[in-house]
DNA sequence: ATTAATTTTCAATAAGTTTTGAAAATTCAA
DNA sequence: TTGAATTTTCAAAACTTATTGAAAATTAAT
């Protein structure tokens, strides 16, 4: 297989990876564009590589700087703008770990502690159920904002060197 | 807050967030009230509960009980199906999980695999980016398999309170 | 200041996904 | 068997989300 071949497969294939995970296409395909260049591109170069709109690339580069995995580079004597992204996996998944959690779970923890507090009698059954489950979705939630917390924190190797180990 | 009015928003808000991570709301939102049921209910209480067509409630049944959260029960005496969900949050989420797994992340781990043999000079550097990229992330989600896996097999009070005595 | 290059915006459009509902298939009691 | 109840299917319609592209805004060189 050769390197043109495999690029255009892994940036493909990212892409459908990515709309399984809620994360739009072509954020992902630019992402993963970023990824295997090794120097910072303009807006034009993603734009050819992708065949996509102008538009379309500036919306999805902004987004790509909103969750902190790419940067505007400035190269002196350049007129155009360069992006470039975090390169290292682990880095890269912390990010979106704390984004994630900043803008879904931790509303649905604030969303779920409110509904804990519901008028009814905890013996009638509707009640109660609804009360188990919103309080085991809320414990179990609270309990992976903590082990995230703690590996969004941690450096790599000291993270997974220490939980591989501990499983073996 | 009344439940009839908590049990919308849980509704609403578990669809809402299930769409952030690539599950169609529907298919949450049934699983949403089937995780607040106590007992078993119809295809007909879905439809009005949540106000939508047969065809809807029946897919999106399927589709949960092929991700093994939702079971049919036969009711003795009652000529219709009635559905239930499993309501342990902690093996609902080592369900969602295996089958995350199964269905997203062993193929990707597959396909990164067949990357790493490309042609051309480790020199280069475009060739060498790319296989750094690919080789970090093979490797990354090659881990995070296995600590999925042990999280797995595990048991609730085992996986979680290890983990967070571990990290104290 | 002027102007050419570049980036940004956003309404219109296209593409993708979900939902409906009625017809077909299945199930089961009489 | 027959037929009523129930479930399933799937093409068409509705809805949602992503993309385009041209105009407006910005930037920076002359």
């Amino acid at each position: 297989m050769t390197l043109t071949e495999a690029k255009a497969q892994f940036i493909s294939s990212w892409g459908a990876f990515g709309t399984q995970w809620g994360i739009n296409r072509t954020m992902a395909q630019i992402h993963a564009l970023l990824l295997v260049s090794p120097e910072p591109i303009t807006q034009d170069d993603i734009m050819e590589q992708l065949s996509i709109s102008r538009g379309n690339v500036n919306m999805n580069t902004r987004d790509l700087i909103d969750w902190g995995l790419v940067e505007r580079v400035l190269i002196p004597g350049e007129r155009k703008e360069f992006f470039t992204a975090e390169k290292d996996i682990w880095k890269v998944s912390t990010q979106i770990i704390k984004e994630r959690k900043k803008r879904e779970l931790d509303p649905m923890l604030k969303l779920l502690s409110q509904l804990e507090n519901i008028d009814g009698d905890k013996k009638d059954k509707d009640v109660k159920q609804f009360m188990d489950t919103v309080g085991g979705i809320k414990k179990f939630v609270g309990q992976a904002d903590k082990v995230l917390d703690v590996m969004v924190k941690a450096d790599e190797s000291w993270f997974l060197g220490s939980i591989l180990k501990f499983f073996k």
